[in-house]
DNA sequence: TAAATTATTTTGACTAATCAAAATAGCGTG
DNA sequence: CACGCTATTTTGATTAGTCAAAATAATTTA
């Protein structure tokens, strides 16, 4: 069985290859587990040589499909103890990420499927991060950002994109939630600025670099 | 903050020394926690530098007050997480030791707090087992077990003093659970049986030994 | 009380994970 | 095409936790 080091790395290689065109670099990975360059090297030989992971020296490092398994049941995990932890225990959605570092590690299989039971079968988590299926599925879909969608249209949210504390409590505290509406009044690309209206008439600016973490749909009905 | 193996060490010792009478020794410490003697000696003798534990060398090891605050927490996350995975969750009763086993490293206090406060407060665990208080307070109750109970007298029983999956089970299809009343008939101690009548009518063997494991008290009303 | 048995401690070695700092490989720029 | 910058890899050390086996202390037995 992996060790939760081994299960950072592997989760930490999916997430920053969904951004990154597949290859994960050193500098990326190891900045993204806190940890020296080195370092990174090292393990990633040591998850080559067991199999987890392909490297390819001085370019990067991808999943295996034996890593990729290991990989999307560490982020159910994650997911749906972040779920549990918001939607039954009333944690602020700010500070479960923390959390739920720890408990992926953790929480077996059986009782992870019954948390999911207690949940509803929940699609997303409560930052609208995806949650894997018990197959290891991953819903991967492409949504446009309050810095790129069209202007004026009313919009729902479905993602956020970011898991540190300061910027879950300012989305919260402007009710930037994922089912929150709102639309993009205007953006002043030069200076960096965005303006949104959220329904209940409040307007409000934000800059575009937090815009883009703040993933829309178009709202259909 | 403690490492888990640390707070394992802790939390043992803590246990053994509710039935040894204070000092626990190295064999006892290392079948424990599944280690050679040798290794629970290098371990004790760190953790004594480090004030968690005093060491009689040769003698035993007992908890410091800053030892005992680390391990009443963790035996506090250990059974309340039993009973969570029980109550909430409806997990078999012999399989959540070995979960909350784990849980116990990877759950903070924030956590603890809340599911505390979902499952009601519990005095006990689903074992019988006393659950410490936030502040430390180790309710310990002494109690006669069907070992050594006055015969033909109703009782209760309130706790099963092991874990191992084996016995529970056992306990459980025997109807042998914390709350069930009965009355042990009759003591062979030379063939080392206890003959038990269940409120059902149902009468049963077992060693005195397995016996001693459940722990009683009279039944008033 | 001397010898034998048993428990504990010590010693030496190993693995996983990490860092600091030196070496190296790939750039891109002049 | 050489020089210099940057990212990566290598090297040498460290820490936590462990085991096997030898050494030692304590206790029991004869
Ligand atoms: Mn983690
Ligand atoms: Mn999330
Ligand atoms: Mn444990
Ligand atoms: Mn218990």
């Amino acid at each position: 069985m992996p060790s939760s080091t081994v299960e950072n790395y592997l989760k930490h290689i999916l997430l920053l290859s969904e951004s990154a065109q597949d290859l994960v670099s050193m500098g990326e990975l190891a900045s993204a587990l806190a940890v020296v360059p080195g370092t990174a090297t090292t393990m990633i030989k040591a998850l080559a040589r067991e199999g987890y992971v392909a490297h390819q020296p001085r370019q990067g490092v991808s999943l295996t499909s034996a890593g990729r398994t290991v990989a999307l049941s560490v982020l159910r995990k994650h997911r749906l103890v972040e779920t549990f932890l918001v939607n039954v225990l009333k944690m602020d959605w700010a500070s479960v990420h923390a959390e739920a570092e720890k408990l992926e590690h953790a929480i077996s299989d059986e009782v992870l499927d019954r948390l999911d039971a207690l949940l509803g079968y929940p699609a997303t988590d409560p930052h609208g991060d995806p949650i894997p299926s018990r197959k290891g599925k991953l819903n991967f879909q492409v949504y446009a950002s309050l810095a790129t969608c069209a202007l004026k249209q009313p919009l729902r949210i479905v993602r956020i994109t970011e898991q540190t504390t300061e910027f879950l409590q300012f989305a919260d505290q402007n009710h930037l939630l994922p089912g929150s509406t709102l639309s993009v009044t205007s953006r002043n690309l030069p200076a960096g600025l965005a303006t949104i209206k959220t329904t209940g008439t409040r307007t409000q600016a934000m800059s575009i670099t937090a815009a883009g973490k703040i993933l829309v749909e178009p709202l259909r009905r």
